[in-house]
DNA sequence: CGTAGGTGCTGAACCGGATAAGTACCGAGA
DNA sequence: TCTCGGTACTTATCCGGTTCAGCACCTACG
């Protein structure tokens, strides 16, 4: 019941070891009657490559690693993470790589992971994800030497190929059409004020705001959940500029802002208007539905693992920059009553 | 900058590869003097164990796969399998096993993945989730001969080892406690049919229902997604013998149902109550919030590693029962009016 | 007819560890 | 003094592939 081998297929074709393997890796060295031969041995009685003996060649993992890094209760939260693996993974897939996941608590904890796997030859190259401003983690990841792929904007990831899209467009599009509506006051409610793309979203924003004389366009940054999007969605309802339309950083804190207002007696799109950055089920559920940027996740993460496959095979990955988000509008916009 | 191997440990300790190899490993062999020295000069250039040739020796492959099979687009929609992984890894992790995650199509490529897997050496062993009735995974994983965990009841698991939680009695919980808030007419809006977890609450909810005596009790099956949990309600709110409560299979069929009920104008405790089958921050967000019941999704995970990480050791693992989701009750359930 | 070049294969080394078998040395006991 | 047993190593082999050098054989060509 032992896994076979090379040898077994030698000593059953009547041939070297060599041979066997020139024959199952496509080589020239043997005829096509024995390549022919040899396949069907190896295919008769079952055999696989034993991808450790092949490692052991300098040859490649075939597994490139992915280390998420975020409290566990955030990681249900948003399906981001499962949609963007979906996407790794279809690439990945059909290169026959596979993908090794590992969550993590802290940077500096995911930090080890890569140190390990890459140290361990375990896998072949990383995807990055979540940049912070100033990431510790890409100077000691150029360091390593290892083939990584950062998803997120150029200007934080050093010398690593990024893959990102222009959110900035997006937050243009998004003040523009609410403006075009009627809109004076827009707040946005942020996630994690140390992600790179939460500053470039506040910054694009208070930018727009600003080219276009808006009155204040406060931000508040939370952590992303429910719960701080309701409190902050309630402080900006009770203050006394009330803003007549909220853009969310995620569709979770959205649909709790959405409850925040119709527990206030706001009438949803009359007295504020809401959009959400990421579409989902829930935005479609929620009654109104909400207006939403919409990405192609499961893209984001294919192009991501494409480049990487590409800077793995060593050929020079240039950036990439994917679609910007676009616009889906529903019934959570309109103009202020 | 190639990887440091014992051999260059060796050379500088002034020893052979042999006694390298037992210092590292902790093994008898040595002096503490040597050993001493030999870890510090490995320590020192950064020596990582070669996974590949440590596997080529018969040594474990340190890592598990997981093959889900869902269709991506229900990937994203339940919080359930980030949830599970985070908890499977949290095991794995403080082992330093890997997690080899790979999204497929359908049960025969899943199969192809696992045999492919264990074929190359890749992994230690799997994780079988989403059991159907008659699985047809069961047999050929146990003909594969790879130690395999299945999250599910062990009338579906063969001889695998089965973690499981008893569903029946979480559906007799919900049902009774509805029962006591004075509702006759209770409907169930379940996830796929073929999912061998859901005839099992199905029969329990059938089973509940007659033992108490109720009216009839209507089950519809969906895909767990919000359109067709909408679509159910809807359904059952338009009978002649509408519900007074609902107990649907997933939270986001469960806001769904709770969208279609204020459309259709019926206020939901009063008209009508609903209880969704795991808790979820969308659960919480929505008003009222939802009555659930509450899984510890991390810890079934965490258990399941645990459970494989034993039989990968050799050890018999036994069966878990997992502790049985809870009701939670918030605001959506109340006396039908 | 001698040889240059290509084909089709063999044998052996090699990758980086683990490990069984062998050896040199030392102290203790008969 | 000789043997025995343990310690502290070394040497050699193995795992399952890849790959390189070498070699026999055939064909073509000057």
């Amino acid at each position: 019941m032992r896994r076979p081998t090379i040898a077994d297929i030698a000593r059953q074709a009547g041939v070297s070891k060599g041979a066997v393997s020139y024959a199952l890796n496509g080589q020239p060295g043997v005829s096509e009657a024995t390549r022919a031969r040899i396949l069907a041995i190896a295919n008769e009685i079952g055999w696989r490559p034993n991808i450790a003996a092949r490692a052991l060649n300098g040859a490649r993992a075939h597994a490139v690693g992915l280390a998420l890094c975020r409290p566990a209760r955030f990681l249900g939260v948003e399906p981001f993470f499962m949609e963007l693996i979906s996407g790794i993974e279809a690439e990945l897939s059909a290169r026959s790589y596979a993908l090794l996941l590992q969550v993590v608590g802290d940077h500096e904890a995911e930090m080890g992971v890569y140190r390990r796997w890459w140290g361990e030859g375990r896998v072949d190259g990383a995807i990055l994800v979540d940049l912070h401003l100033d990431d510790p983690r890409v100077p000691q990841v150029e360091e390593l030497g290892m083939p990584v792929v950062v998803l997120g904007h150029p200007s934080a990831a050093g010398s690593l190929v990024p893959v990102w899209a222009d959110d900035s467009a997006a937050v243009r599009e998004t003040v523009e059409y609410l403006v075009a509506l009627g809109h004076r006051r827009i707040a946005r409610v942020a996630g994690l004020p140390r992600l790179s793309h939460t500053a470039i979203r506040d910054r694009a924003f208070g930018d727009v705001c600003a080219g276009l004389g808006l009155d204040a366009c406060p931000i508040v940054h939370t952590d992303y959940t429910g719960e701080e999007g309701a409190r902050a969605t309630r402080r900006l309802l009770s203050s006394p500029e009330r803003p007549t339309a909220i853009v969310f950083d995620n569709d979770i804190m959205a649909v709790a802002g959405l409850s925040v207002a119709q527990e206030m007696r706001l009438d949803v799109p009359a007295d504020l208007s809401v959009v959400a950055w990421d579409d989902s089920p829930l935005c479609q559920v929620v009654r109104p539905p909400l207006t939403v940027l919409t990405r192609d996740i499961p893209a984001y993460g294919a192009h991501a693992a494409q480049r990487l496959l590409a800077l793995i095979d060593g050929v020079e990955a240039r950036p990439l920059e994917d679609e910007a988000p676009r616009l889906t509008t529903r019934g959570s916009t309109a103009p202020p009553a």
